[in-house]
DNA sequence: AAGTCGGGGTA
DNA sequence: TACCCAGACTT
């Protein structure tokens, strides 16, 4: 690519920016919290939750103060938790962010991407930046049916001499996110199109990866009683620091019901995507009339949106249920 | 190298 | 429905 096509790209990205609200952010704390909020985040998902976490955390000293729980309760219902919980760690380990990539790639939850970004938008580091949008991009320009991450960050290094790294990264995820689309791509307004070698076929370029989405059945338990929902807190893993009511298979499911002395009935079914997963959640439910440890306001915690689903299912039915007594434990 | 981790948008 | 999104970490 010469260096008069960039500055056609530049000057088409200085003409076509998205008004992001992270656009033109040099602080690095913040450029940090947009970066990892992005990490396989539409811009438009990230923005909402890039205004509450840095109300609620203005400073990386804030965030490292605040105890999990509440970084956690922020982050709610944007995913990939183990996001918020990285983050947190990284703010207790450093008081003040590395200006440089590499320093940067040794915090918790910074990987190539984010290191990358972070050295080039905020601290104007001439190194490029590769994210899904650029892969595409340069697969297409290139003409490349499967590049090797290796084969990407050298190009993405090389693009970035002559150019401004922050105006210009930011213009080739840009020109991915509008112009250069996964389907359907307006090769009519891109202003690389010219030298464009996959601009015949540019379906074909980077070659899609397909994925297996494999079926899971789960049983959710829903207490409700004095003092508000039964939740407890998952360790580590999937929704790892978040509360929950108990999502288990079904053997599990009958046990622990059991062993809470529960006869609960079914309430309803929930269906919840994941990339890598369908899941069929199986809504079960009682109402108690005794306290019971771990009783509490799921309002007052972190909950996934899944939680929030089958608490929406559960809850208005078991308000109706009449109180039934407790079963024997025993029995 | 392959699996895992959320949730939502797009064609 | 299939694929992808301003990826990182574990196995």
């Amino acid at each position: 690519m010469d260096q008069g096509l960039k500055e056609t790209l530049l000057a088409w990205y200085r003409a076509t920016a998205r008004p992001l609200p992270w656009r033109g952010e040099k602080d690095p704390y913040r450029v940090l919290v947009a970066e990892v909020l992005l990490q396989q985040t539409r811009a438009a998902q990230a923005a909402p939750y890039y205004h509450r976490f840095l109300k609620r955390f203005p400073t990386l000293e804030a965030l490292a103060q605040a105890p999990l729980e509440e970084v956690l309760k922020v982050w709610a219902g944007a995913g990939y938790y183990a996001r918020a919980r990285n983050l947190h760690r990284l703010a207790q380990s450093v008081s003040e962010l590395p200006r440089s990539r590499e320093a940067l790639l040794a915090l918790p939850g910074v990987g190539p991407y984010t290191a990358a970004a972070v050295a080039a938008l905020a601290f104007g580091e001439r190194v490029g930046v590769v994210d899904g949008n650029v892969r595409r991009v340069l697969a297409r320009f290139y003409a490349l049916e499967d590049p090797s991450p290796q084969a990407l960050w050298r190009l993405a290094d090389a693009l970035v001499e002559g150019v401004d790294p922050a105006a210009w990264n930011q213009a080739l995820m840009d020109l991915g996110a509008l112009v250069c689309t996964p389907r359907r791509p307006r090769c009519g307004d891109c202003p690389l199109s010219p030298s464009c070698r996959g601009r015949e076929d540019p379906g074909a370029y980077p070659r899609p990866r397909r994925r297996s989405q494999k079926e899971e059945v789960l049983w959710a338990l829903v207490l409700l009683g004095p003092g508000g929902v039964y939740l407890e807190k998952a360790e580590a893993g999937r929704y790892g620091g978040l509360y929950g009511v108990p999502l288990l298979d079904e053997k599990a499911f009958w046990e622990r019901a059991k062993a809470l002395g529960v006869a609960p009935r079914f309430l309803g079914q929930v269906r919840h995507e994941l990339t890598h997963r369908r899941l069929r959640v199986r809504v079960w439910g009682a109402r108690l009339e005794a306290p019971l440890e771990g009783l509490q306001d799921p309002s007052a915690r972190p909950l996934s949106k899944l939680t929030q689903k089958v608490l929406g299912k559960a809850l208005p039915l078991l308000a109706h249920e009449p109180v039934v007594s407790l079963p024997d434990a025993e029995a």
